[in-house]
RNA sequence: GGUGGGGUAGCGAAGCGGUCAAACGCAGCAGACUGUAAAUCUGCCCUCUUAGAGUUCGAUGGUUCGAAUCCAUCCCCCACCA
């Protein structure tokens, strides 16, 4: 590739970029140097099971990576042992080092599945925060004004509103900028929510006599709701780790007007093609189930094989279109005494409690061997192999022990 | 330091002496409809094996036949003015 098609191929699918000419004359320095350039990426140590709203970075990262750069993946390990002391932010309570340590290890574990470990640098930012007094920290802070703080949307419409903003929050994203410096970063990436803090990269790096960096952001997907952006607190997140059934479950419920995006940044497909099949189904030339169906395969064929891709795609018919039972359920071991069916379904995991079991019976969602049971004071005698069902995705099937 | 406003079920938010297990919205779950969904409609949504009962409304005491509602003390949160 040469320069001119360098620059397409990594901003494609960017939403900022500042600047292509900036770039440009990295690129043009770095090649006649012969090196790569350092392309940072930080991340939170709190959430170490990776999912598709990450992928969408972590694809971008690859692809600098594939073009000859280097990664310089961040663990704000610092910042996650602090935490939010505010409390406001559940995804924020601060880590022992233990759990920093833990989490950082099956971080590795989950960003090698799309990342070349042999292009990744992984930094902790406790190397340099760890090492500052608190008069680095107040010189740190000398560099930036309130005015530029507020500058930030979220915070001056915070400010605006009557809502408290903590000290912390100007602080950490102070920190991302200085992790900038301390890597050296030719280019930050980051998604749009970032934006702020990856400029504050660059006026730190400026400020401290070095070439500022890149700015990319690429979009935040939004999960399986098709509203708010993927993120495991929400519980709308597809893993990357799940097991492939599971996985193309999940995407087959991602409602129809989201798997667009989800074609072009997390299955990586090139605009032009998305178009043509999303005019496709537009015109109503094919259905959207068909197109779902094929993102739902190639994104589990990426993680598990295109063997588990073709596994899952026939079992969510199965149960689904064809309301079968699942080839493989899971087995509740129960002593063979007439027990209330109420309790029967707690102890098979069916039901958080009695009460949610008699909500379900009520409604018609149970069957014990594929006939509805609508007395929730039944009394039933475990047997054997007895299938229980609780509305579309429980089953049980007993096992007498 | 001063002033004002708050803490109610997963979240948001009503309630201000009995009719309160607590309106309403969101989320969640189930049923119908589908393409699996979305949208829509219906029902459920603290716990307890039904009618019924038992624990809840920041905490602890108190006043009352009766308290989420009144009083006292305490804890926590927020904004504003300094």
């Amino acid at each position: 590739m040469n320069i001119e098609e360098q620059l397409d191929f990594l901003s494609a699918r960017a939403v900022d970029f500042f600047s292509r000419d900036d770039l440009k004359k990295k690129l043009e320095k770095a090649q006649s140097e012969g090196r790569g350039l350092r392309i940072k990426y930080g991340a939170d140590p709190s959430a170490p099971d990776i999912h598709l709203g990450h992928v969408v970075g972590l694809n971008k990262l690859r692809e600098f990576q594939d073009a000859g750069h280097t990664v310089v993946f961040i663990i704000g390990d610092f910042t996650g042992m602090i935490g939010d002391p505010s409390g406001k932010s559940q995804t924020r309570k601060p880590l022992t080092k233990e759990q920093v340590t833990v989490n950082a290890k099956s971080y590795q574990e989950q960003i090698f599945k799309i990342l070349d470990k042999d292009k990744t640098e992984i930094r902790f930012n406790s190397e340099w925060c760890g090492k500052m007094d608190f008069s680095d920290v107040i010189r740190l802070s000398a560099h930036v004004t309130v005015a530029q703080m507020l500058a930030r949307d979220d915070f001056s419409k915070r400010y605006a509103a009557n809502q408290p903003i903590s000290m912390v929050e100007f602080l950490y994203p102070l920190v991302q900028a200085y992790d900038s410096v301390m890597v050296e970063a030719d280019l930050e990436l980051g998604g749009t929510d970032q934006l702020f803090n990856l400029l504050l990269g660059r006026e730190l790096q400026k400020v401290m006599g070095q070439p500022p960096q890149c700015v990319m952001t690429l979009p935040l997907i939004e999960g399986l709701d098709g509203v708010q952006k993927m993120s495991k607190s929400l519980n709308n997140y597809v893993g990357i780790d799940e097991a492939p059934r599971d996985m193309y479950g999940k995407l087959m419920s991602v409602p129809d007007a989201l798997m667009w995006k989800y074609f072009s940044y997390v299955a990586q497909v090139p605009s032009s093609k998305v178009e043509e099949w999303k005019s496709a189904v537009e015109s109503g030339a094919t259905h959207p189930r068909e197109m779902k169906d094929i993102l739902g395969k190639r994104v589990v064929a990426r993680f598990h094989g295109a063997e588990a891709a073709e596994d899952a795609s026939a079992e969510f018919i199965r149960i689904f279109r064809n309301k079968d039972l699942p080839d493989e359920i899971p087995e509740v071991v129960l002593s063979a005494e007439e027990t209330g069916l109420l309790s029967l379904m707690v102890q098979a995991g069916l039901a958080k409690s009695n009460g949610e079991a008699r909500r379900l019976i009520k409604q018609g969602a149970v069957k014990i061997n594929d006939e509805k049971v609508s007395d929730d004071r039944a009394q039933i005698v475990p047997e054997d192999g007895m299938i229980i069902r609780s509305g579309k995705r429980g089953f049980a099937k007993v096992k007498i022990g």
